[in-house]
DNA sequence: CAATTTTTGAAACGAGTATTTCAAAAACCG
DNA sequence: CGGTTTTTGAAATACTCGTTTCAAAAATTG
């Protein structure tokens, strides 16, 4: 006997899992870009209607819109978190490029990042996309520069740590690129590791020579 | 008067400057990425005729792959040539990722790299530019080993040689990225110092702990 | 000039795209 | 059961795209 907690709607019942609908359509666009996801396509592996979708989304762009959210929340999180471990910096760097090898290189042939890789892409020639990139790019780097002040990193000399959070962030989009193109974890993780410690090394530099 | 060094060719003249149409299509590839360049773009910004593009290049596919060569003969060539100066390690790991920044930010709207950003991305759905994309990647990681080596970097130890090159690669694509992004040359060279003197410093790694 | 060769421009084709529309279906409420 | 509400599935729309075709144009050759 199935038990409904809140009552069901009034009209037809959806026929498709909607906690699991975000879910496929990402594996589209993650595989394939944003071009080739074509609608067919994404409402198949959603297995849900055109028409539910447009409802729902508003459209193609808003689908996508609504997956990189969903991404963000259930894949960058993940790797976010390991800046606030309550661990000292190095181990905190290492996890978190540990934990960028680990998303690019996750699933069979899902790989890269679907931010830095498929949006990155069509920000080219979409508006609201690129505000959306650009979001997100500053986002991440504000959060490594957080980190690194955390620690004491100064704010000035020949590697101020805005600067050092930029090339955190550019070797973590780095190494997922490399994740995009079949590398594989093991080849990875050796770069990974040795992104934190040429990271952290650049610390003590001095003021100024 | 026009001295014709060579006789003309038999037919009708060629309409369009053959040495130039390369650089427009590049043009267009590079700021709108390989989906968003329509056929008609391309021809019109070539200024030459449909029929004349497929006679020469065969499909759009074809054209793409001539442009990425052409691409990479009058671009990477340069930055990979700093590696090649004769100057110390360190000098040439400075000229290189100055010569990255100025690749990704120059001209007005076209940033980043073609085959780092707009290659790397159809290739999630095409085996041909998959294969082409590998190579130029395999291609950057191999001429940055072989600089390494040739400067006596360790191959064994906790960042040998091809690691190194890997992570190189990785801080190279990643500020070619966020200069796609938009990031002016100004706020990215300090990235670019940062990243020669964090990679230098690994050469001094111990052998194991 | 006539024949030959190559390029040109425009039209046509066929396939694929995102999006809209709407009647039928499937549930609930009274 | 009849009325209401929402979802469904399929058809239709309108458009763009890559590609092919081919007669006209513009040059050289004999």
């Amino acid at each position: 006997m199935t038990v409904h907690l809140q009552p069901r709607p009034r009209g037809r019942p959806r026929g498709f899992d909607a906690a699991n609908a975000l879910e496929q359509a990402l594996r589209v666009f993650w595989t394939r870009g944003y071009d080739q996801a074509s609608v067919d396509l994404l409402c198949s592996a959603m297995e849900m209607p055109r028409a539910t979708m447009y409802s729902l989304f508003g459209d193609k762009d808003g689908l996508f819109l609504a997956v990189v959210s969903h991404y963000a929340q259930t894949r960058l999180s993940f790797v976010a978190e390991t800046l606030s471990s309550g661990n000292d910096l190095l181990q905190d760097l290492h996890a978190f490029f540990k934990g960028v090898v680990q998303l690019s290189t996750a699933g069979r042939d899902p790989a890269g990042c679907l931010i830095s890789c498929v949006l990155a892409d069509v920000a080219a020639t979409n508006a609201e996309f690129r505000d959306e990139r650009n979001r997100r790019f500053d986002a991440l780097e504000q959060r490594l520069e957080a980190r690194l002040l955390r620690d004491g990193w100064p704010t000035s000399g020949s590697c101020p740590a805005n600067v050092a959070a930029s090339l955190a962030a550019a070797m973590a989009r780095g190494i997922v690129q490399r994740g995009r193109t079949g590398q594989s974890a093991d080849d990875l993780y050796p770069v990974a590791i040795s992104a934190a410690e040429a990271l952290y090394r650049m610390r003590d530099t001095l003021p100024e020579k």
